[in-house]
DNA sequence: CCGTCATTCAACCAAAAGGCTGAATGATAC
DNA sequence: GTATCATTCAGCCTTTTGGTTGAATGACGG
């Protein structure tokens, strides 16, 4: 039942992945590990509640998820999801390249239709 | 002078991708190869205008380009751009592998670090 | 020249995105 | 209990996005 990326995942993973600040903060986490929305937001020029926004919209791409270790609420970056976008990268080359070989094949096949 | 992908580029193809719309465009274009706007719009439940202006999104993020070729406007998939993204993926990915690493040694305390 | 088809431009509109501030919640420290 | 710090919720505002329609442009075919 893997079947098919819902078109929505993939949406909003490329949305949440299309803005500057939170390309910035996956970057962040990614080089210093689960950080507090505190520590996030003193990397920016940005209002804490703004960078708290961000936060929600990678977690709901699942970019990003909460580790609440006993007191503290960190975000941690996760990576996995990127794969999908991957993914649907390599169906789309693989369908252009596919195209590309049946003209391949139509043309060495002598069959010279005009048009 | 190619050292970072410009954000500003990065955002541009991310945007432009995480539309559905413009993912069907790029998929039918990938599969039917270059084809009209009329043609294109002929796939969609959406008006034609609409369906330009999703193509000039693509445009402007290189995904597609105009093939003028003589008196026919067609429009062509260009995946090349694609892999801007995957190259951001790539150093976000190798940034958090390298944060790991750190931490191994760290974690080893030096003696470990044969390889 | 005129009609037709394909494409683009312009204006408009509703909804979503991205920012802000201020209040409310929750957990710790005193 | 109360003060304090961190986080989230709730409005508000402006810009962007994604859609619409209608008019304008441009290239043939008659």
């Amino acid at each position: 039942m893997v079947e098919r990326i819902t078109a929505s995942v993939l949406s909003k993973l490329l949305k949440a992945a299309g803005d500057p600040t939170r390309r910035g903060i996956l970057m962040l986490l990614a080089q210093n590990g689960p950080m507090g929305v505190t520590e996030i937001h003193g990397q920016f020029e940005m209002s804490l509640n703004s960078i708290s926004k961000h936060n929600k919209v990678l977690e709901s791409a699942v970019l990003v998820l909460w580790r609440t270790d006993w007191r503290e609420h960190l975000i941690e970056v996760q990576l996995a999801p990127l794969s999908e976008i991957e993914m649907w990268f390599t169906e789309l080359r693989s369908i252009w390249g596919l195209r590309l070989e049946a003209l391949d094949t139509l043309i060495t096949k002598g069959d010279h239709k005009d048009d």
